[in-house]
DNA sequence: CTAGGGTTAG
């Protein structure tokens, strides 16, 4: 495709040129060209088409989804005529490409623009609040949004119900739920797949089965979503049974695509069942991805089978290189396995390829500010109180028989360093924070961008039992709601 | 004259 071609086309004949530059914009991205989009915005100036605002738009979503959402930013501060489209679709992006905070930043600005949001604008800003974990915003906002007048509509509802379950809010997500003027398939699916995520299979697998009830036809999502609420529990018989009807469905167009492969190899590997997962996968009619053969890995790094846990990585290596998690886990394989060797050589080949693991961290919402702690972090302004708080819930717990489990940290180094590594992981200090700020009546909670480790989770009950309090946690796929000592997910995540 | 923006999985 020619793009100078192109440019004069859309000069000429306007319609079908911004559509045909719209169309070439997103194929670039799919193709995956990040160097395209800089030659593209060159031509889209010689040309001076960078004012027309449809175009303007389009080229700022591109920035956001290469992730460079300060490029897109200087497209819309200096646009001339910055309409509630674009503001909407500034927002929207950055939402769906990661960046909630900047996202959440830009429905403030729009106030001080003057420019009223409109129900798109709340959709956006409800699912940041979800991302966020921050329920208190998320209410406020659709609070101000009712109150100005704004047409709170079927997917406005949706959206606060999936901010709800993405906060842990299950009691809340219900009564929204229940007491929606109307329910589409999305309501349902997010519905179940909140139970799913909040430890209720059983909920979640009945609300499957009332929604067929009232003659509506689950897509592929709401598989998605029965197959993990499955998967959560270790329903292995009954995941077969919906991977089964599935398939013997009529309809081609719900035949199981890679994701429902990928969550019955999670169900088959975590359940203990490698082998069978393994050939599952063999025996595919559509090519595996990285993500069906990312959760045999991970069912591999659950029960120590170094072996087998190899060979997925060798294959996933090729497949997904730059995928950093995949490194991690197999790193971590060798390390629980003493294989310091080994360690060495996939920490050498991450730094050859350039892939950078992903820092973990933990936040949580107070008074409608987030919090963000990194392991060992000191920077906080209570840090001598919250590790104070610390040692004081770790000479309590120990009497009561907790031991440190070392075995979570992955480095080659003396146990009592271990020990220190692990007292100050991100979510501890997050807990720690919690206990010394939020009102002895309201539960703990805590957001994570990556898994709980093994102790941090068993330090969490202790928690709950020391401080008669409940502890909420959103790890990277599901939550854990500890109670007196025992946890939602029923040891098994 | 319009065109560009929104919810469910991972």
């Amino acid at each position: 495709m020619h793009v100078d071609c192109l440019m004069k086309c859309i000069s000429h004949e306007f319609s079908y040129g911004t559509l045909l530059l719209k169309g070439m914009l997103r194929m670039i991205f799919l193709l995956k060209l990040p160097r395209f989009i800089g030659k593209c915005t060159f031509k889209v100036v010689k040309y001076g088409l960078e004012f027309i605002a449809m175009i303007r738009t389009e080229l700022m979503i591109m920035y956001v989804k290469f992730g460079e959402p300060g490029l897109a930013d200087f497209l819309f501060k200096t646009m001339v005529e910055r309409d509630l489209v674009a503001w909407n679709a500034l927002i929207a992006s950055c939402v769906q490409n990661g960046h909630a905070n900047k996202a959440l930043a830009l429905v403030r600005e729009m106030d001080v623009a003057r420019t009223k949001p409109d129900a798109v604008t709340v959709v956006s800003a409800l699912s940041a609040c979800g991302q966020l974990g921050s329920s208190e915003i998320g209410e406020e906002l659709y609070c101000i949004a009712r109150k100005e007048g704004i047409d709170c509509n079927i997917i406005v509802e949706n959206a606060r119900l999936d901010m709800q379950v993405k906060c842990g809010n299950v009691d809340m997500a219900i009564k929204l739920f229940e007491e929606m003027p109307q329910r589409n398939l999305i309501s349902w699916s997010t519905m179940i797949v909140g139970y799913a995520i909040n430890g209720e299979s059983e909920k979640a697998l009945s609300l499957f089965d009332k929604m067929q009830n009232e003659g509506l036809h689950p897509n592929y999502i709401t598989f998605l979503g029965v197959l993990s609420a499955c998967s959560h529990a270790g329903l292995v018989r009954e995941g077969w049974r919906y991977f089964n009807r599935m398939n013997n469905l009529d309809n081609k167009n719900m035949k199981p695509r890679k994701e429902h492969y990928a969550c019955m190899v999670d169900l088959l590997g975590r359940s203990g069942h490698l082998q069978e997962a393994y050939n599952f996968i063999k025996s595919m009619p559509i090519e595996p991805d990285s993500g069906v053969w990312g959760a045999l890995l991970g069912a591999c790094a659950i029960h120590q089978d170094v072996e087998l846990g190899q060979h997925v990585a060798d294959i996933l290596f090729e497949l997904a290189p730059d995928i950093a998690s995949y490194h991690v886990l197999m790193s971590n394989m060798y390390a629980s396995a003493g294989r310091w060797d080994f360690v060495k050589k996939v920490r050498w080949r991450m730094r050859k390829k350039g892939v950078r693991k992903l820092a973990a961290y933990s936040s949580v919402e107070l008074n409608g500010n987030i919090h963000v702690f990194y392991g060992g972090d000191r920077l906080h302004p209570q840090t001598q109180f919250i590790y104070k708080k610390l040692d004081d819930l770790f000479k309590e717990m120990k009497s009561l028989g907790y031991i440190p489990k070392t075995n979570s940290v992955y480095h080659d180094v003396e146990s009592e360093e271990k020990e220190a590594t692990l007292s100050t992981h991100s979510e501890k200090i997050a807990i720690a924070f919690s206990l010394i700020n939020v009102q002895p009546e309201l539960p703990i909670r805590v957001m994570k961008n990556l898994r709980i480790c093994d102790d941090c989770h068993t330090f969490s009950k202790h928690v709950s039992i020391i401080s008669k309090r409940e502890i909420v946690m959103r790890d990277k796929i599901r939550f854990h709601h500890f109670k007196n000592g025992v946890c939602s997910c029923k040891d098994y995540w």
